[in-house]
DNA sequence: AGAACAAGAATTATCGATAATCGATGGAAC
DNA sequence: GTTCCATCGATTATCGATAATTCTTGTTCT
């Protein structure tokens, strides 16, 4: 009888504010470091405090706000020190997903992923930053969710979700030029070919080309080297002391 | 001036309740699959609705409940297949951590580690499942935090906390005996050696070691089988059927 | 009996208001 | 000038009440 058809389940009020703001973070609306204070947003987006209060617990769990305690909650600003422990973490685990992932893979979903790697590959050349970092996520989930391992793939995300949001306003800040040696065409060859050493291989050099920029630079933290010579916006963030 | 005093700041009420929650699951008051009312925890704990509902939701982040929107949340109910997928990624993350660790502990941290082995040793001896599991967290979680990766550690705690909980009720409830090879001992040792190979080597054996029992058996459940021949508390959890 | 439907009970989701906490500011005491 | 203290405005934490949803049960109609 069923043809098909998802459950339809309208997202909670509380669910839709953190889309809200999720999107927000990742198009730079709201900045790393800047506050996110309850009432306010809950005026704004005319629901009440306590609805806006749990948006920001699932925002904390997917790692793109931190609250603290009493005090006031912001967007995430990555140390470069943590962006570097994530990715550590993030290899190991895209290697095993992505070699998994091969074995599972039918056709149809290579051929998906190609789509994904042409959509990339597109925006990089008109500079659409924030579609290239959309579909990055996408093509990332497809290999993340076809490993066969549910557990894999949701560490994965809540690694790498902030990651993605902090490439997203980097990227955009800095005006990085996207084109690069099309890493996810050559990541879906590697697949292809079902060699999972070629994989491994393919998975971290695509990974260490998005963030090594960043990665060997000196600032600090993230909204500093966003902000380098670029903007200034209001003595915000990226303030609080070294020790 | 400073002697040494950590910062006071109270445990909100929020985090209170979770914690209560949180040791009724370990010490299995709260059985897996059991269903927690936010208004009847209220009530029974003295806090507003609100309250609880925080607490679920950060057990929610932990891992140990599951809230269905607009239905119920539950105590966490693995399936086989889930506790596999969660040790796999934690084979590979533990590895990780402990042979990063091995070049950061002192010899103080190891006594400590042997300190924390010797109670698990005296735990298992006196058939105190509770105090078992209790050590047994505290011993991986000073490897992790010594691993220099923050990431790395709340990763792995996130990824593990469950398992350990249920780990705990299975023990209880089987009545096992714990007396096993002194895994801990054993991997102190690898991790005085500060070679990589025997740690990696070690920890693979630590674990399995304490999940293979359940892995090998063919309960779907969790809760199935801990409840099997010894109880059926009330017609509740693993009643849902697969499809 | 079985399907369709209609209350009614139970539970979660959301709200608006109050209490507790924090950080800044400014003045008094030394 | 610096330390201490009091106060105030802003913000988070908690509460109690209401709205919306889901589940259950009982009834009617076939």
């Amino acid at each position: 009888m069923n043809a098909g058809l998802a459950p339809v389940r309208p997202e909670s009020l509380a669910a839709q504010v953190c889309n809200a703001l999720k999107d927000a973070i990742f198009a730079g609306r709201l900045q790393p470091g800047e506050a996110l204070r309850e009432l306010h947003l809950a005026r704004s987006m005319d629901v009440s405090q306590s609805t806006v209060r749990e948006a920001l617990v699932q925002l904390e769990r997917i790692g793109l706000v931190v609250r603290e305690q009493n005090r006031r909650t912001t967007v995430t600003s990555f140390t470069k020190r943590e962006v570097r422990e994530r990715l550590e973490v993030r290899m190991a685990l895209e290697e095993m997903a992505a070699a998994k992932a091969a074995v599972n893979l039918t056709r149809e979903d290579l051929a998906a992923l190609e789509g994904l790697a042409d959509r990339i590959e597109r925006a990089a050349n008109r500079g659409d930053h924030f579609d290239y970092v959309q579909a990055d996520i996408r093509f990332h989930r497809v290999l993340w969710q076809h490993s066969g391992s549910a557990v894999l793939a949701t560490t994965l995300d809540q690694l790498t979700t902030p990651l993605f949001a902090f490439l997203s306003v980097l990227h955009s800040a800095e005006l990085k030029d996207l084109r690069t040696a099309k890493p996810h065409e050559r990541l879906v060859a590697a697949i292809r070919s079902r060699n999972e050493q070629r994989i491994r291989k393919e998975i971290r050099a695509h990974i260490q080309g998005s963030y090594g920029r960043f990665l060997s630079s000196d600032e600090e933290t993230l909204d500093e080297f966003a902000a380098g010579g670029i903007r200034n916006v209001n003595g915000r963030g990226g303030s609080r002391k070294r020790r």
